[in-house]
DNA sequence: GTCCTCGCTACATTTACTGTAGCAACACGC
DNA sequence: GCGTGTTGCTACAGTAAATGTAGCGAGGAC
């Protein structure tokens, strides 16, 4: 047990209280490796343990937790070949595509000192 | 001292130890609140205890944490009448703004038993 | 002066994440 | 059958981040 024993809890999201689907959405969103998940997985099926690889060697616990999250919002689906995004993940994707080439052109123009 | 003081140090930014661009933003990005604060942002200019407000009364401490960070992002600046989004800021909510209504149909088509 | 709001901080508690290890299940041969 | 390697996934101690409450100094109104 466990694969669902985070799902049916403590539904009711974070910063979310209102209920409206957008601060749900941004509240998922907003929590650590969702959006590089979904990154991740742009154009590719990854296996759990690739996608760890491509998130920098995160926690299993929390790409796991994050799967099952993504999984339980219709984001994600596990295949045989590993888990890839579903139609409506996809479409998710598209919309902050753009944030590509706006992260370079900021990376340029603004700060990045990084380290 | 503070206003800067956490700025220095860890820049290097959790999952993005590559330093690409759009890794450090989608980092940037998935911390809590900061998707939030830019979307509450969007279109007004919000004293720091407003933006608490519209952000279900979060933590001080963290709403101010966000703001660092989104300021030295040169996401937000902080005007007389208070916080508000920069030009480059703008540009980012532009990327992720139709976010909403894909939220809207989500919501109505997937998931959402929220309790 | 008092009162109120501003941006911002301190600090103890709670929650989330990390890192390492390891599970059962299935497939490879052999 | 055996061991070896993969898969998805979990346990758990340690650490880092977020919450909630309180309160600071500075400025404006009265």
């Amino acid at each position: 047990m466990a694969t669902q024993a985070r799902g049916s809890k403590q539904r009711s999201v974070r910063g979310s209280r209102t209920g409206r689907p957008i601060m749900v959405l941004l509240d998922l969103l907003g929590r650590r490796w969702t959006l590089r998940i979904i990154w991740e997985l742009r154009e590719a099926t990854l296996t759990s343990r690739a996608l760890r690889t491509a998130c920098d060697e995160a926690s299993p616990a929390i790409v796991q937790t994050r799967l099952t999250e993504l999984r339980e919002a219709g984001f994600v689906e596990l295949t045989g070949d590993g888990y890839r995004l579903t139609a409506f993940g996809r479409e998710l994707f598209q919309t902050f595509a753009p944030l590509h080439r706006f992260a370079e052109r900021w990376g340029k123009a603004s700060y990045h000192r990084v380290s």
